[in-house]
DNA sequence: ATGTAC
């Protein structure tokens, strides 16, 4: 294994790693580069082999995935190109979306009222398992079709709306045009277990954050033309498609798995599917995954709009809830690069990160480059960046978050119920207000299961992929239950 | 991640 320090950059924040099937870029810092599981490096070699692979690269906070690594990005030509649902992952368009309100962190200084708030969001925001959502007044197949563009006017209101453009250009893409005819093969089942779930949170390590910002000196312009301010309270969305984007992956990955079988193509790895992006099996996916992307897109929009609601309860229906912006970071879709013309690349457990001037930041953010929304572990910093040029031979990925340290069963071994409690400051004025009763149903979902968010901040920072622009501390957390 | 699961 090399480890080559590209030209122009500090030596060690970029290794490249020339494995038997191919080289992989990995964008870590010497610490972390050196902790990884050589299992990360199998998984790459496998995926290396998938034919006319043009490049793939690893985040700092890359882990071991299914068939995939989570911290991959992977792109192919899009001529004689291939799809691959393992490299988006099961949660198709899972991703971040944060609001800013027009509240210091001392107006919600009270551990009480924060208390309040989080039981107010608790109200309108479904989160136990199975609960249904509420919005089965909206028509499903016009949000899988049409995106943020099929929502009913009453769910776009203005003071979701920053002056001058609407909410829906502050996103990465507010709607994904596809072969609709793909949506005639779904089972009634599907239809209404996604229908019901629209505007929920989910498990795992989805959440809503109350958070507080504190702008990076290096970037307070930045921060200001965002309307960012010091002490700002912001809210932090992580959620993806629920059982949709699920059955989405699921559905595909056995039709294209029969493709493979009949192509003759494959692996070692039985659990890394992919298929040309023109024969059927690819090509449906695609499809496919563009509608997991809308019903993405949407349902944290409507779980922005449920927490905007219980904002309006506490403080009065004049504070706004402005789109800071959505982004995702587990999908496909096609790109056009300087040097490389028309690729398909996938990311999963990547976020693209468009430095200023790039043409295909959305408008109002053309000048500056958009908010690449970082979140971190519970407890634990979130970060909003921006990209840097430097960002350019990564096809402008960069992490997307802590990344997972150990797993679910270990953190259940290793860390104790006070462990957790301390780590959220339980019984001091700081204390980080979660709304599950029983903080030892999420103890899996604790700082010490995660990596020190700080470190693959400083790894993305010191590459020269992307400046932070403010450091997010977490005031409250809703969760959802398993 | 997921109304999981050859």
């Amino acid at each position: 294994m090399n480890t080559i320090p590209p030209q122009g950059q500090q030596p060690p924040y970029r290794h490249l790693v020339r494995l038997p099937a191919g080289d992989l870029s990995v964008y870590a810092g010497q610490e972390l580069f050196a902790a990884l599981d050589y299992k990360v490096f199998e998984m790459a070699n496998n995926n290396l082999q998938i034919p006319g692979i043009r490049y793939m690269s690893y985040t700092p906070d890359v882990h071991v995935g299914v068939g995939t690594c989570i911290g991959t990005t992977a792109v192919w030509d899009e001529a004689d190109g291939y799809v691959s649902p393992s490299i988006v992952g099961s949660d198709i368009g899972c991703g971040m979306r944060v609001h800013l309100t027009p509240l210091h962190k001392d107006d919600i200084r009270d551990v009480k009222l924060r208390r309040k708030l989080v039981k107010t969001i608790e109200k309108y925001l479904p989160m136990e398992a199975n609960q249904r959502g509420h919005y089965g007044d909206i028509r499903l197949e016009h949000i899988v079709r049409k995106g943020l563009h099929g929502l009913p006017k009453k769910y776009i209101p203005d003071s979701y709306t920053p002056k001058k453009s609407t909410s829906l250009s502050h996103v990465e893409r507010s709607k994904f045009t596809y072969d609709e005819e793909v949506l005639n093969l779904v089972e009634e089942a599907a239809w209404h277990r996604a229908h019901r779930q629209l505007g929920t949170l989910g498990g795992g390590n989805h959440f809503a954050e109350i958070q507080t910002l504190e702008i990076a000196e290096s970037s307070r312009e930045i921060a200001e033309a965002w309307g960012m301010f010091d002490g700002q309270v912001a809210v932090m969305i992580h959620s993806g498609s629920r059982a949709w984007g699920g059955y989405v992956s699921r559905m595909s990955s056995a039709a294209i798995a029969k493709a493979m079988h009949r192509l003759g193509l494959g692996t070692s790895d039985p659990n890394l599917k992919f298929a040309p992006l023109e024969h059927p099996e690819g090509l449906h996916y695609v499809n496919m995954m563009y509608s997991a992307l809308n019903y993405a897109v949407v349902n944290r929009h409507l779980i922005a709009y449920s927490i905007r609601e219980a904002f309006r309860d506490v403080f009065g229906p004049a504070c706004e809830f402005r789109t800071l912006y959505d982004l995702m970071h587990n999908y496909a879709w096609s790109e056009q690069h300087e040097q490389h013309g028309n690729v398909f690349v996938h990311r999963k457990g990547a976020t693209r990160a468009l430095p200023a001037g790039h043409p295909d930041n959305p408008k109002p953010y053309q000048e500056t480059g958009h908010p690449a929304l970082i979140p971190g572990s519970m407890g634990t910093s979130s970060y909003i960046m921006v990209g840097q040029s430097g960002g350019y031979d990564n096809f402008y990925s960069i992490c997307h978050g802590a990344g997972r340290a150990r797993s679910r069963t270990a953190t259940k071994r290793l860390v104790s119920l006070s462990d957790f409690e301390q780590a959220l400051g339980v019984g001091t004025a700081e204390e980080v207000v979660v709304n599950q009763r029983s903080l030892e149903s999420i103890i899996d979902e604790s700082p010490q299961a995660y990596k020190n968010v700080d470190e693959i901040i400083d790894s993305v920072t010191g590459a020269g992929l992307a400046a932070v622009v403010a450091k997010c501390k977490p005031l409250a957390a809703v969760k959802g239950a398993k």
